[in-house]
RNA sequence: CGGGAUGUAGCGCAGCCCGGUAGCGCACUACGUUCGGGACGUAGGGGCCGCAGGUUCGAAUCCUGUCAUCCCGACCA
């Protein structure tokens, strides 16, 4: 048992702090609702931006660059996004400050008030679509295929680490084509991706799905997203890819000429993960004991520590230990040799298991006379002594195997956590005693979605796509449905 | 923005009721012994007691304000 970390049992929310502070991912920081990222926590994140930024560029995407602050009368173009985001805009009214003519420091100066506000990016639709205008005039400027990795910042009333903070880092997918069903295309490519990267990189399975009209991005025709499954039960949205069709571009008048000479506005899509995806890993995974990584995305896949006993051939385990280390680095590992004398073995061995770390590997005078290593994997706890021989190999199939091993887990747990429900005591059950999703006929109506929210703070989170056509009774009204949807409490 | 809680050393806390030299554990520094599951000894360093007023001979402690953070709700990726 851990001394430190609070258990999933006593309290879900407090242990999932203590995880991401503990296991040195963020802290808190001086501004409110706003984190600082580690440097552990920001390498697992560069490792997920990484290999995501690999997966835009194989898909013929480019990254480009944007302002971070947008004319205030930029975001009013579109009716439905300014109406969806208003209310969580940091505003930039002043640029300038000076001395407190009465003494009291420093103030802002009234009189460098801007002519036009600016607002720092909720996400950057409109000052991209307006850039666009310039770019596109013909059909043979599109696709246009443009990502960008960036902060935002969104107004939140509530933070929570890395899931919902005021300012968070992503990326955001801006494309433009030809014709709504290249862009419906680009989407649904999209969000395969996403669903790729989550899937076999992050280890956790998630269902794809189409969001309900008011679930949906302020200003785009369908909203798809994958959404997956917490350990407490409730769902969290990992990835979202928006079919925009030409509401942008009516907005921001982006025209292009067809083959004809016709001009036509172009259709657009928009999609984008954050950093609220570390949340998604560290509340997927961990248990009581600290985090648990998955070897493709772990900023450190194997640990060796070194047992020594006071200075007998310290040197020669040192030796082997970086002998050991250099090997797997050459195999593609990423692998840490922490011969720190100022803490003990014990020590070590609590501390990565706080932080993750796939795969431990002990050395000790024992194993030099056996040659033998001690190996420990953080997901099972399981622990064997293997032979130095053809280590190398086994420890890449190990992390193999506990990549696999981690997403069956959580596929288990996820499909143990999708129930049918009938009739509504039942869909109440369900909710209030197991949670997961509820998979349950609904009557297609907003007024009947809002009416379950506000009693039971259960959302749809998603349409499945290819969802199974069946009749039924909406759960609520009993009126007749022709589809099941997915009700979770979500983060 | 409502409700709750908390601000005292880097972290976790005691002290506050009942005003009188600011403490404990961990961490840190040095040296030594240790090392197969969170080591131990000895000697050290570190504080505008969140901030601003007030009461008092004297305030971490009492009073008034204020700021910040966390948790729970409404809003959301």
């Amino acid at each position: 048992m851990s001394k430190e970390i609070t258990s999933r049992k006593e309290d879900y929310a407090q242990w999932y702090n203590d995880l991401v502070i503990k296991g040195g991912l963020a802290d808190y920081s001086a501004v409110r609702g706003c984190m600082v990222i580690k440097p552990y926590g920001f390498a697992l994140w560069e490792e997920m931006r990484d290999e995501l930024d690999r997966m835009f560029k194989e898909t013929g995407h480019e990254n480009a660059y944007f302002p971070l602050f947008i004319p205030k009368s930029f975001l009013s173009r579109e009716a439905a996004h300014v109406e969806g985001f208003a209310k969580e805009c940091a505003v930039v009214t002043h640029y300038r400050l000076k001395n407190d003519p009465d003494g009291g420091g420093i103030i802002v100066d009234p009189e460098a008030k801007l002519e036009e506000e600016l607002i720092v990016r909720p996400t950057s639709e409109t000052i991209i679509w307006n850039t666009y205008k310039t770019w596109i005039q013909s059909y043979r400027d599109l696709p246009l295929l443009i990502n960008q990795w960036a902060n935002v910042v969104r107004w939140e009333m509530r933070t929570r680490l890395f899931l919902r903070t005021t300012e968070f880092l992503w990326q955001e997918g801006h494309t433009a084509h030809a014709n709504a069903e290249e862009a419906i295309t680009e989407a649904r490519l999209m969000l395969d991706v996403y669903t790729d990267f989550v899937e076999n990189f992050m280890a956790l399975p998630v269902i794809r799905g189409v969001k309900t009209p008011s679930e949906r991005f302020a200003g785009a025709i369908d909203t798809y997203c994958i959404e997956a499954m917490m350990q407490d039960g409730k769902a969290l949205q990992a990835g979202t890819s928006h079919f925009l069709g030409q509401n942008f571009a009516k907005a921001f008048d982006v025209k292009f000429s067809d083959k004809q000479n016709k001009l036509d506005y172009v259709w657009a899509t928009s999609w984008g993960v954050s950093t609220r995806l570390v949340g998604a890993l560290v509340m997927a995974h961990s248990d009581d004991e600290g985090l648990i990584l998955p070897p493709k995305i772990a900023p450190i896949q194997v640990v060796i520590v070194p047992i020594y006993k006071g200075d007998e051939r310290k040197e020669l385990l040192d030796a082997r230990g970086k002998e050991l280390a250099s090997a797997l680095k050459k195999a593609g590992i990423r692998v840490k040799f922490d011969n720190n004398d100022n803490n003990r073995p014990g020590w070590k061995f609590a501390e990565y298991e706080k932080k993750g770390v796939p795969v431990r590997l002990a050395l000790g005078l024992r194993d030099l006379d056996n040659h033998t290593v001690e190996v420990a994997r953080r997901d099972t706890k399981d622990k064997m002594s293997l032979p130095a021989e053809g280590l190398i190999e086994r420890i890449v199939l190990l992390l193999q195997e506990i990549q696999e091993s981690m997403y069956r887990k959580a596929l288990l747990f996820r499909d143990d956590h999708i129930t049918k429900a009938d009739d509504w005591d039942e869909f109440v059950r369900l909710l209030d005693e197991k949670g997961g999703f509820i998979s349950a006929h609904w009557d297609g109506t907003p007024e009947t979605e809002e009416a379950i929210k506000d009693k039971l703070k259960a959302t749809i989170r998603c349409i499945p796509l290819n969802n199974p056509p069946e009749n039924g009774k909406c759960i609520l009204t009993g009126r007749p449905s022709k589809e099941r949807v997915l009700f979770a409490r979500a983060y």
